[in-house]
DNA sequence: ACATTATTCAACCGTATGGTTGAGCATCAG
DNA sequence: CTGATGCTCAACCATACGGTTGAATAATGT
């Protein structure tokens, strides 16, 4: 199989979403952006930053895809990409499923009993 | 509402399961460790990282309540604790739902058409 | 042309991260 | 008791992160 390359780039795509979404500023943007596009000024209004942090928060979300920005004029225009989440959702279910049966099977071999 | 604490330490409780999922090494122990308990030294050995450094990256999942350590005899038992990937899930899914909804409501919005 | 606005860039700061090494602490085997 | 084993702790190093400030760039307004 070939695909070793595409797993890498899986993984490293795992790597950037999850810690991009390790911060609850950057949470919060994405929250906000969710109610539609906005401008970085926009963005930054509710938070105690400076606007170049936010920016920063935003080239790491760009970074992992998870949002776009679009030059508007003079403005920045960034909007929320749901698609970048897939990776991030589809391993943490495949992980939460996997363990799980796991865990059920090896408590199973303790116990002996074979409920349900 | 009382639930601002609350709110605060689920976000807390992302700050740290993202964080800590957001390290290949890290996810690699968490597969590993799906396959049954292992010791710290088990566990490192399939990396070419040292002894400590994989202790660290447990301490890393353990905080983030990913994975429990017990003390055996003069080991250390690693478990996976599938429970703490409830709430990055929750999130996950409840935003990309939320995000693909708003969205689509703009789409609308924008072509003007109401088809399905 | 000029000043203003929106944003990034660059340099810097303090702290956290991921890694190493070596010492230290229990525990087991002889 | 002694020595080896399993693991953590402490110190250290390089790099990255989240933040600041001030200068640079680019489009708008007058």
């Amino acid at each position: 199989m070939e695909s070793d390359k595409l797993n890498q780039m899986v993984e490293q795509s795992l790597d950037h979403v999850f810690r991009a979404l390790a911060d609850p500023t950057r949470r919060a943007i994405l929250d906000r952006l969710a109610e539609g596009e906005a401008t970085v000024g926009h963005l930054s209004e509710p938070f105690p930053l400076s606007f170049a942090a936010v920016s920063k928060h935003l080239g790491v979300l760009e970074r992992a895809g998870l949002v776009t920005r679009e030059a508007r004029g003079r403005e920045r225009m960034c909007r929320i990409n749901p698609a970048a989440l897939k990776d991030a959702r589809g391993w943490l279910e495949m992980h939460e499923r996997f363990w799980v049966d796991r865990l059920n099977a090896l408590d199973q071999l303790v116990s002996g009993t074979t409920d349900e």
